[in-house]
Formats: C-alpha cells, sequence, structure tokens
DNA sequence: GTGTAGACTTGGGTCGACA
DNA sequence: CTGTCGACCCAAGTCTACA
C-alpha cells in the first residue's frame, strides 16, 4: 500500500516533467521527503496528499483512486502467482 | 480540513447505524481516537482512511471526494462571508 | 455511548551533509 | 538530481479513567 502510493506519486511527477526537488519545494516539503515517500518508506498524512495534489495538477480523489487501483492491481498479482 | 474530514467521518458512521466504538473495533482503531478523529482533533494517516474507508463500505476514492466536497464548501461559505 | 484528560510510544516530516 | 544517514521535533495513535 504504501508502496502503491509511492508508484503513484513517482509516476504523477515524472509525467509532469518536475524534479523531486521541485514537487517538494512547491507544496512546502523538504526534499529528502518526497524522496523517503517514493521509496514508500514513509506514508503521508492526509493533509499531504491534498497539497501533493494540488501541486501536481490533480484532484485529491483522483489521486487516491490511482492509488486503489495500484494497490488493487499489486494484490491481484499476489494472487495469481 | 480536518474540520471537513471529521464532519464526513461522522456522516459516513451514523448514516451506518453503528457507534464510535463499533467503528474503531471493526478498523482496528482506539475508540477515543475515532472520538479525536470526528472533532477533528487529529487528521489520519493515509492507510487510516484506508482502513476506516473499508468499514464504511465506500471506497477510499469516495470517501476523499466528499472529505474534498465539504472542503471546498466551506471554503466557498468563507468567500461570500 | 461519547468527550476529555494525561501520559505514553511510534512514525510523519525537517534538516544538513555526503556520496 | 536523487539516495541515504543520523539527529531532531511534533503529531498520529494507544490506553486508563472519570464524568
Amino acid at each position: 500500500m504504501q508502496h502503491a502510493f509511492a508508484v503513484v506519486l513517482k509516476d504523477l511527477r515524472v509525467s509532469l516533467g518536475i524534479s523531486q526537488e521541485e514537487l517538494g519545494f512547491k507544496a512546502n516539503y523538504h526534499r529528502t521527503y518526497i524522496s523517503q515517500l517514493e521509496r514508500g518508506l514513509k506514508i503521508p498524512t492526509l493533509t499531504t496528499v491534498f497539497e501533493l495534489a494540488h501541486v501536481l495538477k490533480i484532484t485529491p480523489a483522483e489521486f487516491i483512486e490511482r492509488v486503489q487501483q495500484a494497490f488493487e492491481k499489486a494484490l491481484s498479482e499476489e494472487w495469481t502467482r
């Protein structure tokens, strides 16, 4: 689940063509924290998700939906193994 | 924003007709913590949102969407004052 | 059944430095 | 530009108890 969030976050950031530094700066989070999020080392707070979504130009709900899908996909791949 | 989450959480719980105790039990969180969430004293982690959504029989994305709407509504009411 | 208080542990989030 | 380390602070989440 932390991993699902991590992947989606990185995908969104890369597809915007911005760096971790830039994302961190715009969302008011430390550069190293973004790094930790993208590696699934930390899991954000709801408020953090809202801030990140804002910078990533996506609604929080859409953001979560993608996490959900990535999560379920990971689960189904577990099952079929 | 914490307030928006609080309201939505309480609404969902009440509409299911279950107590804070029961919600806490089913989602594996302490009773008093649910109380704090519903009063906007604490803001949950993403994983917590997922667990709560599960017990509340709603998808995390829908859950967040409702929070979003409650949040924007609160903002617009600020504006028009 | 819920609010609140206080004390406690874990993990979110910061920050500087170096590869 | 990113990963990682280590130290730090504060908020998430627990738990007991009493109104």
